[in-house]
DNA sequence: GTGGATTCGAGAGCGGTGCTCTCGTTTCCT
DNA sequence: AGGAAACGAGAGCACCGCTCTCGAATCCAC
């Protein structure tokens, strides 16, 4: 009810737009993203797009963030419906929101952790928040393991100083109090875990998956907890 | 100085193709590799190369090939260079070349692990045998620090039977006698490897890396190789 | 050697793309 | 009520993948 009538048409616009540009991102993955099909499921020439979006690499900035709030929500709800106090269910729940999401929505997933889209750079002022919500929730769950005396990461010496500034600004923009090995363990923890799930959405386990991808995914929750300490 | 100078003149175009898809592939990325842009490099007018290349997705394949080809070499011979019983220092050395490789030619390291090219699929008889020397490397290294009694991976506990299945299937192509937990562990710690590159290629540790990339790295090694069970 | 078959490059052409510009029309705000 | 802003349509530019035709170059068998 907010504004003119121009202006809520042009909010209705916009979400349509969104709207169909996920869904050709879906169909038809993001090197096929066009605007002028776009324009066309809207019931409107090329150029009329253009009002409302600045260019074709505007429109995937709009399916990033959108695709990021996805994944952040999938992955917070998920771990909130947890025991609290079951740190290493609540990472697995993390795990299994980021796949069951990427294997819902390969596309979206391939535009967020797939190869860049050459000469595209997603803004940081506009990604950065929302493309920053799965690691937080991973931090959050190791914050309160470590604190509980459950996470014991593998021992590990830190010696390269620019390193151990990078993991200090990183601290304090978390508000994380975690040592260095926890970190450094935890950043192996999350890049294996998207490791495993590109694998499977990518196809590099041949077309049969390995036969039983639930299973494997399963086995792979279990080694990562290992991996970055839970107990 | 076979054949016919046809057939030569065939030959050294053929090349000259794959080497200008290349190079477009590294300054361009994949979605940007035009035939067009091909034909104009190499002095010629675009329907020329349908002559030597089927499509755009047969260049893809060659380029693909090509990849897989010359990232299988740097890995065999960066593992060949390192002591043999030295188990841990040839898996490290295995990550070391695959992630040196990916830095030095990100655009083909994104074709061949990246999103997939949408509408593309790399035709299994052609990609099969160069897509799996990595993996096969690393196999070669287990299986030798396995029977030396080095490789103790965690313990699971497989139920699904079609994982099994696929295991026993794929020891058999591989003619491979390592237990089930070790493919586990393994599939994880090639997973997890490839997710520690793809991050740090694809950009997801921001703009700085975390401040030393390669620090970040060999800490991560260490952590693949705990992952896995070397010792 | 020569003639028929094959291969080759050039060129035109089709429908698609991103994007720009102009031009009436509609809507808004003062 | 009228000037300003926003809007959609349409034409146009340069690019893309890909197909087809046509004349020239090359090969191969006789």
């Amino acid at each position: 009810m907010a504004g003119t009538p121009r202006q809520r048409a042009r909010e209705r616009t916009m979400a349509e737009i969104v709207r169909i540009g996920r869904q050709h991102l879906a169909t038809d993955g993001a090197a096929a993203l066009s605007l002028r099909a776009v324009a066309r499921d809207l019931g409107v020439v090329s150029s009329a797009v253009y009002r409302y979006v600045r260019s074709r690499d505007e429109l995937l900035t709009l399916l990033v963030v959108d695709g990021y709030d996805e994944l952040g929500e999938a992955v917070e709800s998920a771990v909130a419906a947890v025991e609290t106090d079951d740190y290493e269910a609540r990472q697995a729940a993390i795990g299994r929101a980021v796949r069951s999401w990427a294997r819902a929505e390969p596309a979206t997933y391939a535009l967020l952790f797939g190869s860049p889209v050459p000469g595209y750079e997603a803004p940081a002022e506009r990604t950065m928040g929302p493309g920053t919500r799965v690691i937080r929730a991973l931090i959050a769950v190791w914050e309160e393991a470590y604190a509980a005396g459950r996470l014991t990461p593998p021992r590990v010496e830190l010696s390269s100083p620019t390193l151990l500034a990078a993991f200090a600004a990183a601290r304090q923009e978390l508000g994380s109090e975690l040592p260095d090995d926890v970190l450094v363990a935890g950043v192996f923890g999350w890049a294996a875990l998207f490791g495993c799930v590109s694998f499977e959405v990518f196809g590099q386990y041949g077309r049969d998956g390995l036969g039983d991808p639930d299973a494997l995914f399963e086995h792979h929750l279990d080694l990562l907890a290992r991996a970055v300490g839970l107990t």
